[in-house]
DNA sequence: GTTATTTAGTACGATATCGAAGTATGTAGT
DNA sequence: ACTACATACTTCGATATCGTACTAAATAAC
């Protein structure tokens, strides 16, 4: 089992190192003064559901608050979110996406296709599959391991 | 093909999540003072071979040179690396691990490992492999795209 | 109902990251 | 050898990220 400990720190290293470029290639299409950490909330409201709280947010992205707190003055000063106040608590918030926001994120992701497709082209697709797949297993055991 | 885009976004996404909580792992780990991009250093001068220029780290690791400037500083500052002039061009320097760098990189892979085996034993040893080997084909493809 | 504790978000100060411009060395062109 | 350009690193100012301490609202204890 011993050849397995330096596997397993490949795998994040790989992992981090494709997180990287990943950022990278994104930060190029977005405009002007948002940056990738915006762009996922954006992302994430979209995918998920928007009207979720700063915290569950921060939560999503394992950020501190104070983090969450600050991309999130940044999209609002862009009109890309809207924040209103928590119906049932006072003390908390809900972001919603605002038409612009869905656009900035829409058209992104529809910019950064064509070069994705190209740049991958050479693995098969059902290997992409496969490894979305354990990728997704890996994450959720990641995640229920945080207390 | 039309499935195919929102899979790469997945497979992206999924990747970026891993790095952070793979990240935070290994924070919860490092010393005091010492910081992920740190350790990210120590580990490629291991992994790789030391006497690497700053600029090289800045490349391999795809920040500006003004950040590796910052994380080599620090590192010097706890006496991690050591940087020498460049034998052949003065314009440049090299950096050296010293024992103390080497240890706690060591120290450190080995507090982790555990862990590591523990979270990651759901998943079959073989696919684990099929993964890094698929994503090491990745992070060559996107590595090659920058200009 | 009053008090204590917990929770959501913010303010503030410290450090990390980054882009633009500066300095020094190396290289090419002639 | 001189000039022009390229390269390696640093300095500096701006923003991002983060930890600590704070405020306000909700919940619990009694």
């Amino acid at each position: 089992m011993n050849q397995t400990i330096p596997l397993y720190f490949s795998l994040f290293n790989e992992i981090g190192i494709i997180s990287q470029l990943g950022r990278a290639l994104l930060d190029a299409r977005l405009p002007e003064g948002i940056i990738g950490s915006q762009f996922s909330v954006l992302n994430h409201l979209i995918r998920v559901k928007d009207g979720r709280t700063p915290l569950e947010l921060a939560n999503s992205f394992q950020v501190p608050k104070t983090t969450m707190t600050h991309t999130i003055s940044g999209l609002q000063k862009h009109k890309l979110i809207l924040i209103k106040p928590h119906p049932e608590d006072g003390r908390s918030k809900q972001v919603w996406l605002t038409e612009k926001g869905r656009d900035l994120r829409n058209n992104t992701i529809a910019s950064l296709s064509p070069q994705l497709v190209e740049l991958l082209s050479p693995i098969p697709h059902d290997q992409i599959e496969s490894m979305v797949s354990n990728l997704t297993k890996i994450r959720i055991l990641l995640d229920n391991n945080r207390d």
